[in-house]
RNA sequence: GCCGGGGUGGCGGAAUGGUAUACGCGCACGACUCAAAAUCGUGUCUCGCAAGGGAUGAGGGUUCGAGUCCCUCCCCCGGCACCA
């Protein structure tokens, strides 16, 4: 037969199926159900690389799998094609950024076909075509009669290189996303989506959705759901109050000074009260001309000022506290105030500890023992302790001093505490009782108490404990005698540094040992702060209750609300850039912002022949005066076009919907198509687009749904993000590494069929992984075809073996379900195996061979395609039905079964299926291999897996 | 720091709690060839002559049986950056 010529064979089938227009997808077809596949759609920046070939052509194989298996395939295709790099080619290099765009477009859609991919060009959307934009002014306008748009005055993320505002989510650790300058603050006024109005339904209608968790997960933190309570604080000799949010009421009386955002609406007022005005103001001004980089480059060190002379009211013990304005509180999450609770939140005790203020303990971690042997018992009286724990060092070596007990238990020296002794004396005293050591030195306290609830069996009581921990040093070795009675109970022993967890954890009673592990890791890293759960201390009539049980009983003592609070905010959508959509809105001196009529839609975006932004915030379109003065649609008086362009996030929230109903000019998308293809049955993405694509597309969707305009309340049912293909070097694919894979070259050399054979085989596409390419691995799947092409010489009529014909259907049913669930790093093995087994088979029948062709046709369209043909076949094989097993052909009747004797396999046994487990064991005591291990002992106990596992378990002698 | 995902041969990776290392790559040897490439065949976790032992980041646990489930710890990758 003629050689494997891929670059022949690929043209020529890309050229049929396209003349033949054999992808496009009508919207309904007798007998089958409608299937929307869909990948989000590419950026046109030119070139496809090998990211390309996997976001496209590996979802394709699925396509295909499910048109074989007869369903009515949308597989989609278009181009999100407004953004920046036009806009900065065009200032760059003096370019037309439609221009540009569309001939990136022309050169994309030739690469995007040499993949052999089945998308339906006839409903192709490009988000820059005012057949598109149309449509999405419309819509934005639909929210704006809602309600849901609004301006309004904010510090936005200023972008001075791009001149232009981002985002929050684009603004990468204090750099624009795009061109990585640093990012400043500006007030600007800016269209907004009150995506806030819909952070409840977004987070419950996550909970149906059958996404994988990991999404769901990110998505519920960006939302950010928290309750609290807010509360409010008198200032003293004023008739204000400030309102304070937080999680954690229960911690209240620990609450120490308050601190306001510099952002904060009473900062102006409360400043003129203060001796310190310009101080303060100085320190506003300060943070509000800082970037985001300064506060980072800072390290996080604390910094705020002092209100001089205002003091607020704790309204829990009306003790009078310091308020703060610091730059560690946002303006924008919660009140913009919050009360400082050192003892209980790093950053309180930072910033206490910088600024020396008190630190009040109002919890204390609390230890129930649940171990069998010293959980609490039920009906035993319960005593109460105060016991004082110390850590006591070697006057020369770095070990501790702790306790071995004849009952099992460690710990360090613990003792009751007395009446009116102090706790150090207590552990002082206990040292020298147990230890005989006699000359100690306090050097300090390690906090408390800690509560614990066990069961001391010595004792017979539930001891309800307060530990105290304390840090000392031993001056030297002189020792007294220890009374006969002490050494009976426990040995001192000396534990080295790293030995001192283990040690506890051998024997202490848990609550004992947890808290003696707290104080031991304050001792070690100095971090006092319990930010967890516990028991409510030093707080009146709430002390001892839980700190969740006190929340709200705290709350309602000091009349304060509880609350909902997200930490979303609320969308931007303005941009002050050309090449966007335009906003369809007039301001009027006398109406305001006026929406432009249906019937004028679109607004379309003017050519311009300067396309640098103004400088001072306004998009490059206010040059453009003849398109920005109208008249107002309204009262007919003079007005101006807004000239911001839409985020492009915008374009991409609805363009699933056009898709089903590509080339209505009277609606988006009628609700007769949206019936028979929304929602969206299976989306493929990138991992980056978790929480901001996907999360406000849910809402646009969300939105129209409200208002009837779409049918759906949630757009995409199943979900998956894919990996990243790494270069040869196992790093991220860039020029400057020149460690780019051109996909252009390799398929030229080795085809298409091979490029999607290797990426479907590199690793798991269900799982957000990270596979380098392999140029050699790419070879080896191009071997495979050449096999598979080879093969084809020796077909004959004759019927093929038992064995052919059950690896064949074992491999139909490995092969289907791997594309169900997306593992093609599995069906491609499958296939490798069964070619193997084919070529050792000395008779290879016709139907066989044309049964792996399909099972191949979706991974490798091309050369399957060339193949059934050269067979005698007149239409497609992509046209054909996925292959079915037969369950009774999976096996060839003989299984293997691992013999083991007390787990451990000691040989294997061929069985007919379904030998019973009394034969297989007469099988394997009789065989001569396995018999001597039976013979050790006696049998306890057969475990029998049938046809697949034997395990004897063995007995003593 | 917080959240999420992972640690299995030289490499990518496979494995409903049931014979760990499928499949591919690489490597070694052999066949074909004057020779090479291509192709085909055999081998390839580790220690051991063998019988057998040991290995899925480390340590413990549950189980007849653990890569898989539970606990403690270490390390790597991704995301977010003071969210009260």
């Amino acid at each position: 037969m003629r050689e494997y010529d891929s670059k022949a064979i690929e043209a020529k089938w890309q050229e049929v199926w396209e003349q033949s227009k054999m992808f496009a997808t009508p919207d309904t077809v007798e007998g089958k159900e409608n299937f929307y596949t869909l990948v989000e759609f590419p950026y046109p920046s030119g070139n496809l690389h090998v990211g390309h070939w996997y976001a496209f052509s590996i979802p394709d194989i699925f396509a295909r799998y499910q048109r074989m298996n007869n369903k009515n395939v949308l597989f989609p295709i278009g181009f999100d094609a407004f953004g920046l790099p036009a806009e900065n080619a065009a200032i760059k290099r003096g370019l037309n950024p439609r221009e540009w765009t569309l001939s990136n477009m022309d050169v994309m859609r030739t690469q995007l076909r040499t993949m052999g991919s089945s998308f339906d060009w006839s409903r192709e959307v490009v988000t820059c075509d005012p057949t598109y934009y149309r449509w999405t002014q419309w819509l934005f306008l639909k929210l704006f009669e809602k309600g849901l748009a609004y301006q309004k005055e904010t510090p936005a993320n200023w972008c001075p290189s791009c001149k232009t505002v981002l985002a929050n989510e684009q603004v990468v650790a204090g750099h624009c996303e795009r061109c990585d300058s640093i990012v400043e603050k500006r007030l600007m006024k800016q269209w907004n989506l009150k995506i806030t109005d819909y952070a409840e339904r977004l987070l419950n209608d996550l909970e149906s959705l059958p996404w994988p968790e990991p999404i769901k997960e990110a998505q519920r933190n960006w939302i950010g759901r928290s309750e609290g309570a807010e509360i409010d604080f008198k200032i003293k000799d004023s008739d204000k109050a400030l309102t304070i949010f937080t999680t954690r009421p229960d911690t209240l009386y620990g609450a120490t000074y308050v601190v306001l955002a510099p952002e904060h609406a009473l900062i102006a007022e409360l400043a003129t009260q203060a001796s310190n005005t310009s101080e303060i103001s100085a320190y506003v001004q300060a943070t509000k001309n800082q970037t985001e980089i300064e506060r980072i480059a800072e390290g996080r060190e604390k910094t705020g000022v002092k209100l001089e002379g205002v003091m607020a009211i704790n309204p829990a013990n009306n003790e009078e506290i310091p308020v703060y304005v610091a730059d560690y509180v946002l303006g924008s999450y919660g009140t913009g105030a919050v009360m400082a609770v050192p003892a209980h939140d790093e950053r309180d005790w930072e910033f206490a500890k910088k600024f020396d203020l008190p630190i009040k303990y109002v919890v204390a971690p609390y230890f129930l023992d649940v171990t069998e042997n010293s959980k609490t018992r039920p009906g035993v009286e319960v005593k109460n302790r105060v016991i004082g724990v110390g850590i006591l060092k070697h006057w020369s070596e770095n070990k501790y001093l702790m306790l071995d007990w004849k009952n099992g238990w460690t710990g360090f020296i613990t003792g009751g505490v007395e009446e009116g002794e102090s706790h150090p004396d207590t552990v002082v005293r206990e040292i020298q009782e147990e230890t005989g050591y006699r000359n100690v030195r306090f050097v300090k306290d390690l906090g408390g108490p800690n509560i614990a609830d066990f069961y001391a069996p010595h004792k017979n009581l539930n001891q309800h404990v307060f530990g105290y921990g304390m840090y000392f040093e031993l001056l030297d070795g002189e020792q007294d005698q220890v009374a006969d009675e002490e050494k009976a109970k426990h040995d001192p022993v000396w534990i080295d540094e790293e030995g001192v967890l283990l040690f506890l954890e051998k024997g202490a009673p848990m609550g004992d040992a947890r808290y003696s592990k707290l104080f031991w890791n304050r001792l070690k890293t100095g971090n006092y702060v319990w930010a967890d759960e516990g028991k409510v201390i030093n707080s009146e009539g709430f002390s001892e209750l839980s700190t969740e049980d006190a929340r709200k009983k705290i709350t309602d003592s000091v009349g304060g609300r509880w609350v909902t609070r997200y930490k979303l905010r609320d969308w931007g959508i303005s941009r002050q850039r050309y090449w966007g959509c335009p906003i369809p809105v007039v301001h009027c001196a006398s109406c305001g912002p006026v929406a432009v009529p249906e019937i004028e839609l679109p607004v379309v975006l003017p050519e311009i022949a300067d396309y640098l932004p103004t400088g001072e915030g306004k998009s490059p379109l206010a040059k453009a005066t003849e398109w920005v003065n109208v008249t107002c649609p309204k009262c007919g008086g003079a007005a101006q076009r807004e000239t911001d362009t839409l985020d492009t996030f915008i374009d991409s929230s609805w363009y699933y919907l056009r898709y089903a109903d590509a080339h209505n000019t009277d609606v988006f998308a009628s609700l007769e198509k949206q019936k028979q293809w929304v929602p969206v049955d299976f989306y493929s993405g990138g991992a980056e687009h978790t929480t901001m694509h996907l999360l406000y597309s849910r809402f646009f969707n969300k939105a129209l749904f409200d208002l009837g305009l779409v049918t759906e309340s949630e757009p995409y049912v199943r979900r998956m993000n894919r990996g990243l293909i790494l270069g040869p070097d196992g790093n991220k694919m860039s020029k400057s590494k020149g460690n780019v894979i051109d996909p252009d070259e390799i398929v030229r050399n080795l085809g298409a069929d091979t490029v999607r054979i290797y990426l479907a085989f590199i690793g798991p596409y269900n799982e957000v992984g990270a596979y380098p390419w392999n140029p050699d691995g790419v070879v080896g799947a191009r071997r495979f075809i050449e096999r598979v092409w080879r093969l084809r010489d020796r077909i004959t009529d004759e019927a093929t073996s038992i064995e052919l014909d059950t690896a064949l259907h074992q491999t139909i049913k490995k092969v289907g379900e791997s594309i169900d669930i997306f593992k093609f790093n599995t069906g491609v093995p499958a296939l490798m195996t069964l070619l193997n087994v084919m070529e050792k088979s000395a008779v290879v029948s016709q139907e066989v061979y044309e049964t792996m062709l399909r099972l191949l046709a979706p991974f490798a369209p091309h050369v399957s395609e060339e193949l059934w043909y050269d067979l005698g076949h007149t239409t497609s094989i992509h046209l054909e039905q996925w292959p079915s097993f037969d369950v009774s052909k999976l096996t060839s009747g003989e299984v293997s079964i691992a013999v083991q004797v007390n787990g451990k396999v000691r040989g294997v046994l061929t069985c007919p299926q379904g030998t019973p487990e009394a034969t297989v064991l007469a099988l394997a005591r009789g065989d001569q291999k396995i018999a001597p291990w039976v013979e050790k002992g006696s049998i306890l106990r057969v475990v029998y897996i049938p046809d697949k596992v034997l395990n004897i378990v063995v007995g003593g002698d």
